[in-house]
DNA sequence: TTTTTTATATACCTATCGGTATAATTCATT
DNA sequence: AATGAATTATACCGATAGGTATATAAAAAA
């Protein structure tokens, strides 16, 4: 990607995570850069590319982070408190993308940015979905509930990735007080 | 509240639901009243106005549901469910506000409707502190874990207001899969 | 070197935004 | 009936929104 066209879409995401993805106008993102609107509309076209391709980037690189992930094995607390670790080091990395893409979480369904980032958030539920029905070949107590589970699993982790992204970090020590009841819930 | 007012209101609500708070324009809003701007500025003065009355309403019927549990004495676990039950009564009472409610959640700090919501959000958290406060008498365990406990709680309610609003409603059976692994966590 | 493609700027478009000055209307009180 | 307050409408404000027609500059290809 041309260095200029990488420039406005770092400079949108910093701003749509300062103050909101519908608070910003394209105005103040060329701006920001020393260049003009016609330049943004020749790279992403409308508003609406520019958006989507910082949600298609941002995603792809989540879940590129999670791919690293050696195949499920067996032994899903550990797996998932891998994942957990895994997730959070993106957050880290890439925290103004994720006060990006949660801010759109609960807006109605019919609102703009919420058709956009809708799908992404879908793709990873049916990720971890996939991931617990594996797991009921050794977790057999689990069969039927993987919808259930792997949505209650993104509500922890985006619940506490905002509390992440308000604070600047996440106390190691919670790490076990939250995991716990989560993972006993997988046998019980 | 004069009748106008809360027509204006009410519709306001409604379309914010809709589409979002920051894509519904006063213009439109009046309009589907039958009324002029004027008259919403000479009820709310502003559209903060308009919001902080939107918003400070909702809240306070939430919090006076929740206040008609009696006090607590001693099974939290049946509290819990009480009040898990008592909460989403007020969810299928008024949707639409819950909608509004949540979609300002994960806005960044320096959003305008962050920064009227926030409060509101921040006093049921600390509703919920307080709970859990008076409890560890009876559960010490507890104790230190207050106000993770209290943001564990807002969060599984957060998470399954919005699958009852995406979906019209809870599947009462998920209720019992959804609380076990939380209540566990209170004794562990 | 000429031509073509890529990239950027100037200057403008229409529509809508939140908000208001002013006037008219309605309504209760006297 | 006259008065004064409460309520609503007409018509406007400046600012900004997303978007673009057109020209120009820079770079690559011929």
């Amino acid at each position: 990607m041309k260095e200029n066209a990488e420039r406005l879409l770092k400079e949108a995401e910093r701003l749509f995570a300062e103050r909101g993805l519908e608070a910003v106008g394209i105005q103040e993102i060329v701006e920001n850069c020393d260049l003009t609107k016609p330049t943004l509309y020749y790279y992403f076209g409308s508003r609406e590319g520019l958006t989507q391709v910082l949600f298609r980037q941002g995603f792809l690189r989540l879940n590129s982070a999670l791919d690293t992930q050696s195949v499920y094995e067996g032994d899903l607390p550990t797996y998932l408190k891998q994942q957990w670790k895994l997730w959070f080091g993106v957050v880290e990395a890439m925290p103004d993308f994720f006060r990006v893409a949660l801010s759109a979480l609960y807006l109605p369904p019919a609102n703009t940015h919420q058709v956009q980032l809708k799908p992404h958030w879908d793709r990873l539920h049916h990720r971890f979905e996939e991931l617990f029905t594996k797991a009921t070949v050794h977790y057999g107590n689990m069969r039927g509930r993987e919808h259930l589970l792997a949505f209650s699993w993104l509500g922890l982790l985006q619940h506490w990735t905002g509390a992440f992204l308000r604070e600047g970090g996440l106390d190691p020590r919670v790490e076990d007080p939250i995991l716990r009841p989560f993972l006993y819930g997988l046998f019980s």
